[in-house]
DNA sequence: CATATGTCCTGAGAGC
DNA sequence: TGCTCTCAGGACATAT
């Protein structure tokens, strides 16, 4: 999502705006008018991530937050339609003519932050390494202590940011470890395995350019091609495809879906 | 402190 | 057809 809108670094905001629509607002800070007359006029400098985040550097400092969350999209052209169209920042002086903040459930936010209230909302206390980056001792570090089952602590973004409800399950699916497991229980070979898979299967799914998933919403220039490659994700019922055995069983933890093999995840012991 | 739960919003699909 | 229910790449305020 952040490549895509890469190429809009170098434009000028000329102007924000809210489409006219049915549908609820999504959440902005500050509210429209004062983000319209802060961001006006500013050049964006780069198109950067933290996490799961969009950030725009504007040149006075500045940033730009949007914050997609489940079903939103940053793009520059061709949203799914116009009627869940919530944000539009108008570019000139650069090949972008715009980006678009689209979201279907309109959970996302958009922030327009100086400097320091970027380092409170984004900074390290508050968010996690990148799971890309998170070397494997700092992973062990701050997750080892957790009573927390370790799927549930994956997706917590002030341990590390990047992964969420689809991915933890993959990942921990690939690294034979099972979801429920305290993070306290868990022994080395476990999270080299987790730190991995971890990698690989961000890795992966960035290359097939995500997962577009049966709601259709997710998608960057085209549908992404991740989905063909899921394990266990939406997958109940169906027999594993790592021991062709078991059939994947779907929990639910912290009032999210979680899917994992019984045979390939057992608790019990190390597995290779 | 660490961990658990409810809530925001819209739409799709299942079951009756 | 229409209703109700459940579920969804998330994050945060508030409760325990």
């Amino acid at each position: 999502m952040r490549r895509a809108v890469a190429p809009a670094a170098g434009s000028r905001i000329d102007d924000v705006i809210r489409p006219r629509s049915r549908l609820q607002p999504i959440l902005m800070s500050p509210p429209l008018a004062q983000f319209r007359r802060g961001a006006s006029g500013r050049t964006i400098q780069s198109v950067g991530r933290v996490g799961k985040r969009v950030v725009l550097a504007l040149d006075n400092a500045a940033r730009i937050v949007l914050e997609p969350r489940m079903t939103g999209l940053v793009l520059l052209a061709d949203p799914p339609n116009a009627s869940h169209l919530r944000l539009v920042l108008e570019l000139s002086g650069g090949s972008a003519r715009q980006i678009l903040f689209w979201d279907q459930r309109g959970l996302g936010v958009a922030r327009l932050v100086t400097p320091e209230q970027f380092d409170t909302f984004y900074g390290p206390q508050r968010l996690g390494p990148d799971a890309l980056e998170i070397p494997l001792h700092d992973l062990r570090q701050r997750l080892r202590g957790s009573r927390r089952p370790i799927k549930v602590a994956l997706m917590d973004q002030a341990l590390l940011v990047g992964v969420g409800n689809l991915y933890a399950s993959e990942i921990l699916h690939r690294a034979l470890v099972h979801p429920a497991r305290p993070c306290q229980q868990l022994r080395p070979e476990h999270w080299r395995r987790i730190h991995r898979e971890l990698r690989a299967v961000l890795e992966e799914a960035i290359v097939h350019e995500g997962s577009t998933l049966s709601d259709g919403t997710y998608r960057v220039e085209r549908e992404g091609r991740y989905q063909t490659y899921h394990r266990v994700y939406q997958r109940a019922g169906q027999v594993c495809l790592q021991c062709g055995r078991g059939s994947i069983v779907r929990i639910v933890q912290a009032q999210r879906s979680t899917f994992f093999c019984p045979c390939c995840q057992r608790s019990n012991g190390i597995r290779d």
